[in-house]
DNA sequence: GCACATGGTTGAATCGTTACATAACCCCCG
DNA sequence: CGGGGGTTATGTAACGATTCAACCATGTGC
């Protein structure tokens, strides 16, 4: 029977003080006397007495929470993303607002509206294709924005983003050092500036190693997930012997996993009829049926580092500097493309080395373990 | 250059109106007239207002966000949960503050201080163990709060659960039923319910075949990821050849694949040495090096019909009931457990039919993809 | 004995919005 | 012409916490 929450009134007349005193005790306990703060502190206790965040927000002007708006939460990318966010928004008392857009402009635009009605501190976000004159105007206004994987076009705005040209270019790179030429790409909707980059990448390795651009054939999908990828996959399977590619480069690791079942399922043989790199090295690409190779972001870096720029926007005040942070990525070699293993599932102890990154163990990302410890 | 947020007050200046008339143009549009509104909302638009939802929640006593608490979003099952309690939740307007307890109490409680000071319709939480008493408190002060996969011990709460007994029954009665008479316990921390139900059905199942409870050797996890899944592989591996298990059951996906991993790094045969099944069916489950056998739960579902009992109780009010809705699980049966696959890799197109559960083709699951497709 | 600092406490004003009682106005009926 | 009835618009009092100038004792120095 939900009994009317008590306010610092209350708390006030019951200590027998004012309520600038339970506020004293509640803000700047040092300012108050010994035994007015415990006197206080007891009433707090048995009235049962909780702040009212949104009227301390009135007040202040701005809420103690950050919004974060990622493309999906289903993707174990933005998940990670999350996390750092929500590590490091937690650490500051801040609370964390979360978003799916699904790449849709308008789920985006209610989206922000919704965050610029609570007064957010500030807005994380990985914005569809168009939206920066928007979040222009929003900054403008007077709530800070942080681009979370994807560059600020502009120097007035931070971001924290990771080279998807390099990393589509190490992808091709390594698939081309493998002996390939017939490379497919997998990836989109081409709108989303990641799928895009990626493929720019691509085509810049072919290019460095002579071959022309046209010779990417590109198989665009709807959306970015299993279900896309193995869409995508059967398509690729489907293609007349002469134009088969030997190796797929997908723009995520959900699209390479879908590409990778639908192989599995159609008994065509990874990496040795086709091979498969993607992109994110979720912690699931090391667990596939083959073990993908993957372009690695920091993922969980991502996320802390963008919440931390934007609490230096927003706490920090005057003095903020806007930056613009680029991680490297780093291309994690697994079966999936390898040239010819000698046993399908064998684990190699050792590995040729000319590769442009050496791959790591497949026990898996130092960062993933760490955090799952907790 | 953050010019001050302009105000409600301001607009109506602007418009030449008093401010109730401004008000009255944003939530009752019907009971002003035409060429009024008008010039309001041109008001609006010219300064570029915005309405401060601090404001409005003071006003109306409560905010209009709901709280999800979680164990871990890097959890895929979580991800989907959350994916479901957001759809509905936006649905209603309503914005989700999203909080990680990592299963610790500290973390928790300090989340669940923050929700209530920020007035939130409710909290949707899956709580960590002995949470009870505390949540049924923040209940009585007025706070609804909805179990998620978590059966409430008492009528005066809602909750949604998967009933996690029969879950793991299903998982152990298939094992059997293939075969395997040493089956072993990946699960933990113990303290977590839905680990210690899980493994109580796989007791139940063996107590009808007439096995003791005695002979369910239980390896006991940190924690429910793949890391936790890898070492808890290293053990079982370890053991001295009479004490291997034939059969492992996973108090989730996440172990699951771990242990998998590490059983493939080991060369040890799944599921010709030893057999694996899984629980949540995580859509990486059927991806996985061996497509893994797993209980199945209605991942999506369970967030949405959260968030329904949820706004049932905190919009409905007085005529609210609380349920307690408890959802089936159903066993998905793939190569991962299978007696004795003709070939590792193929797939089988038809399968043996008696089994708890039919089991769909290895394409995916209906609901994932259909939220796919967006 | 006076000015003045020190430490603690008070009370009113304020944040932006909504609800509500009241007023202004027009139209039509008696 | 006076007075209901309807439609619109107004002004103001909340909502609950924070802030800040003012105030009150005490003590200190000269």
């Amino acid at each position: 029977m939900a009994n009317a929450p008590v306010s610092i009134r209350e708390v006030a007349a019951h200590a027998g003080v004012s309520v600038g005193t339970v506020s004293n005790v509640l803000n700047r306990p040092d300012v108050v006397a010994e035994h007015t703060r415990r006197r206080v502190q007891a009433a707090i206790k048995q009235l049962g007495f909780i702040r009212n965040e949104s009227a301390r927000q009135l007040r202040a002007g701005r809420s103690r929470t950050i919004g974060l708006v990622v493309m999906d939460v289903a993707n174990p990318f933005f998940t990670d993303v999350a996390r750092g966010v929500e590590d490091e928004a937690s650490e500051s008392g801040l609370a964390v607002i979360l978003c799916n857009s699904d790449d849709q402009q308008a789920k985006e635009t209610h989206y922000l509206e919704l965050l610029e009605e609570h007064r957010v501190q500030g807005i994380l976000i990985t914005p569809v294709t168009g939206a920066h004159e928007r979040l222009a105007r929003l900054q403008r206004r007077g709530t800070p924005v942080v681009l979370v994987d994807s560059r600020s076009p502009t120097r007035g705005q931070c971001s924290v983003s990771v080279d998807d040209v390099l990393g589509g270019d190490l992808a091709v790179t390594h698939l081309l050092a493998a002996g390939h030429r017939r490379i497919a790409f997998v990836g989109g909707p081409l709108s989303i500036r990641q799928v895009a980059d990626r493929r720019e990448g691509a085509i810049r390795a072919l290019d460095r190693a002579g071959i022309s651009a046209g010779q990417l054939p590109v198989i665009e999908t709807p959306a970015l997930n299993v279900a896309a990828g193995r869409v995508a996959g059967a398509a690729i399977a489907d293609l007349p012997a002469g134009q088969q590619p030997t190796a797929v480069f997908c723009a995520n690791d959900l699209l390479a996993l879908g590409v990778l079942q639908e192989m599995t399922t159609r008994r065509i043989a990874v990496p040795d009829s086709v091979a498969i790199v993607g992109y994110d090295d979720i912690e699931f690409a090391a667990a596939a049926a083959v073990p993908l190779s993957s372009v690695r972001q920091p993922r969980q870096q991502l996320g802390r580092t963008a919440a931390q720029l934007l609490l230096d926007e927003a706490l920090g005040g005057a003095s903020h500097q806007h930056r613009q942070v680029v991680f490297e990525p780093e291309l994690v070699i697994r079966q999936s493309s390898q040239a010819s293993p000698a046993r399908p599932r064998a684990a190699r102890a050792a590995r040729r080395s000319p590769r442009p990154v050496a791959a790591p163990p497949a026990t898996g990302c130092a960062d993933t373990a760490a955090e799952a410890a907790g």
